[in-house]
Order: structure tokens, then C-alpha cells, then sequence
DNA sequence: ATAAATATACAGACCGGTTAGTCTTCTAAA
DNA sequence: TTTAGAAGACTAACCGGTCTGTATATTTAT
């Protein structure tokens, strides 16, 4: 019954769980109790636990990026404006104000490329598209903003952010996304993006 | 029989393998075998895996940090020219140039935050020593080069350091670290800090 | 409308393999 | 002779994965 039901909850709950708990860690049971599924019924969907894997990881890819997307749009200010909130998105998120407050523990395409470590890994290659994906749309904000050498400066910032992810992860570094933001600036101005008065927003200028 | 060597050689082994393959998917048996070392010598030495996990860490710590360090000073140029040098380490150990040529598989801390995802646990814990060891030496080095807030400097570098690494891991991007560099480079001037002639030694200027 | 057939999912026993960790026996060297 | 270590049996738990059986719907045929 409710058709649509079953198998994607069961891929949500291996989302929650893996992004939780890591990949090799999380046993099936784990998943199958906290889902409320039969084994059975998982066996019907997916042939192996890889299988899950390889799905939980798709899943989180569509669920981050659109969350991301809508996060930077929602403040609706310029393109360079929006490269610069991407990193007020991250905050966000590292501060477990997003994803309905699941506890931020690490991007779970890194986590997945840590542990499988063999870079044909299809695990590991999905955390690999993941990572382009991203930087495919801070490409298409850079060229908006007018950058000089868009690839450039959304390389720049996809590894900024990538630093930032680490930094709150290991260290617990609350004011990491701040931090990367200003990094981010410099680079910016240098690629001749030009941003509206500093620390004010344009349109609610008192 | 060696006495320096069965606790020794069991605890580089583990970091070989745990690094390789990760921690939980590595197993007390593959550890035993590739060192020749017996069941019941080990569980002399640790009383449980965790332990030789931990102890596996603080190797890997100690021998990373001894390598970094020289690496960065064997170019023996300034505090400044070091601060960009570190990119260069980096660039060695992405390319499997560095400890004995093993393959490069990310940092071993970001991969034990990523497997032991709760922050109080003791792996957890020793990936952000490490990382605010390494950044207790860039701190130094900022320091020394003239920078306005070293303490920002170092910070920013290392971010640029994990974000390179992630990207090295993750997307098998082998110019990572090249281009963090032209990033600090960009930081450094901005606080600052002033390099001799771009792109060429200050030592053999022909 | 009623009855049979089909599909879906749950519950749980079960399997072989592997895990971390303990214990005992044997060997070789100091 | 003493001792460190190799070898390997052993336990208890857990792993991913299979199989059986049952209950409940929905569909189809009469």
C-alpha cells in the first residue's frame, strides 16, 4: 500500500543513518528497524547493500543540491551576492539549521570518498559528480557575477567550501563558513566582480 | 627478539592499512597478517582494536608532521616563500611522491572525522589535534613572514590545505594544490606579506 | 456480488562468513 | 631455564543475504 511509500522511505532512512553513522558502520538491520521494513522488502528493491548505498547517495546529491539552490536564491540579491550567501548556506547547514535540524556530521560525499577509498569505486565516483555538480552552478553564478575566468573563480569557491566543510567537521570550527566568505571576497574583487556597499544589504539601506 | 620492532612494526602497519582501507573496514586479521605479527602480541600491546587505532594516529600524526616540515624547509627560502612551499608538499604527497611512494588516499583525519562522526570520540578528537598542530606551524611561519594577523593567515592556509586535499581526494584533482597556492599567494599580499620576484627563486636568479 | 488469484509487505528463522577478543600449546632463542 | 612470540583453536556476536510462511489488500473472473 501507498506505493510510493516503501521504497522511498527506506532510502531516506538509509540517508539519515549513513550520513549519521557512516556507510560500513550502519548494518542493514539498523536501517530495516529504525524504517519500520521488512528484509524482505528491502531484498525486493535493491539487490545488495551496495545497492542502497549507491541510492542513499543519489538521493542525498538531489536532496543537498536543491536545499543548496533554494538557500542561496532565497535571499535574492545579485549573482555576486548569491556566490557570497552560498557561504551563509553553509552556516546554515554546519549549524544544524537545516535539513529540519538533523545534526550536521561531515558532507557525506567526502565521508563516502574516505571510506571507499579506491577512486573507481562507484561510491566514490558518485561523491566525485557530487563535487562537480556543485561547482557547475557556482560556474554559472561566477559568469553571471561578470568574473574574469568563471571556471577559475568557481573552482576557487567550490574548494573554499570544501575547506570550510573540513574545518567545521574536524575541528568543530563554528566560524568556518564566516571565514571562508571573506576569503571569497578577495577573490572576488580580483576577478573584478563587483559587489554592492560592504556588510549592507542594497535594498535595505537606512 | 628486536624489541623496538613487534609493537613498532604493528602500529605501522595499522597506519598503512587504516589509511589505505579505512578503519572500520580494515580488520585485526588483515593488520596481523601483513606484519607477521601474532594474535596474542598484539593484545599484548593494546588492549583493544580502538587502542591501536588511537596509537595508530598519533604515528601517523608524528610522521606526517616530521615529513611537512621538512618538506617545507628543505627549499630553504624565506617564512614566505615556505608558506607557498607547503602547497608544494601537498603537491608531492597528491601525486604519490611522498612517504616511500604509497598511493595518496586522503588525509587519514579527515577519513577518522569522517568514520568516528561523533566529535567526542577519540579518534574524532585527535583528527582536530592534528589539524591544530599543523596549524600551529603555519601560525609560525605566518609570523615570521611579516604577516598583519598571523593567526588569520595560518587559518586561512590550512583551509586552502584541506580544501586542496579534498579536492586531490575526491575528485582526483591533480592541479589542486597549484591552484590553492595562487590562492595564498592572493592572501599573502593582502596581509602583507611580501615575495621576491614572481615565479622565480630569489637564490638563482640567471 | 462473490470467489479466486495476485501482489505486497511483515515476521522471523536461518545460513555461511567474518568480527574482535580469549586461551592454550608449542617452539626457539637468550 | 626462562621467556617472547608464533600458531591456531575457540567463543560469542554480528554481518549481509536467503528462505518460509502468513496476513492483507487489490484485482480479476464468474
Amino acid at each position: 500500500m501507498a506505493r510510493p511509500s516503501k521504497k522511498e522511505h527506506l532510502v531516506d532512512t538509509a540517508v539519515k543513518l549513513f550520513g549519521r553513522d557512516g556507510f560500513n558502520a550502519t548494518g542493514i538491520d539498523k536501517i530495516l528497524q529504525e524504517a519500520g521494513v521488512a528484509r524482505m522488502t528491502l531484498y525486493k528493491h535493491f539487490k545488495s547493500k551496495d545497492e542502497l548505498i549507491l541510492a542513499a547517495l543519489r538521493r542525498r546529491d538531489e536532496q543537498f543540491r536543491i536545499w543548496f539552490k533554494s538557500a542561496v536564491e532565497k535571499t535574492g540579491g545579485s549573482p555576486a551576492q548569491r556566490l557570497l550567501a552560498s557561504f551563509d548556506a553553509l552556516e546554515e547547514w554546519f549549524e544544524g539549521r537545516a535539513f529540519g535540524g538533523v545534526p550536521f556530521t561531515g558532507c557525506s560525499f567526502i565521508n563516502a570518498a574516505a571510506e571507499f577509498s579506491a577512486s573507481n569505486h562507484p561510491a566514490h565516483q558518485m561523491a566525485g559528480e557530487h563535487k562537480r555538480l556543485l561547482m557547475e552552478y557556482l560556474r554559472l553564478l561566477a559568469s553571471s557575477a561578470g568574473a574574469r575566468n568563471p571556471d577559475q573563480l568557481a573552482w576557487e569557491i567550490a574548494l573554499l567550501h570544501d575547506g570550510a566543510i573540513v574545518a567545521a567537521q574536524v575541528s568543530s570550527d563554528s566560524n568556518a563558513a564566516r571565514g571562508a566568505k571573506e576569503i571569497a571576497r578577495v577573490l572576488m574583487k580580483q576577478q573584478g566582480v563587483s559587489l554592492p556597499e560592504e556588510g549592507r544589504a542594497v535594498t535595505a539601506q537606512c
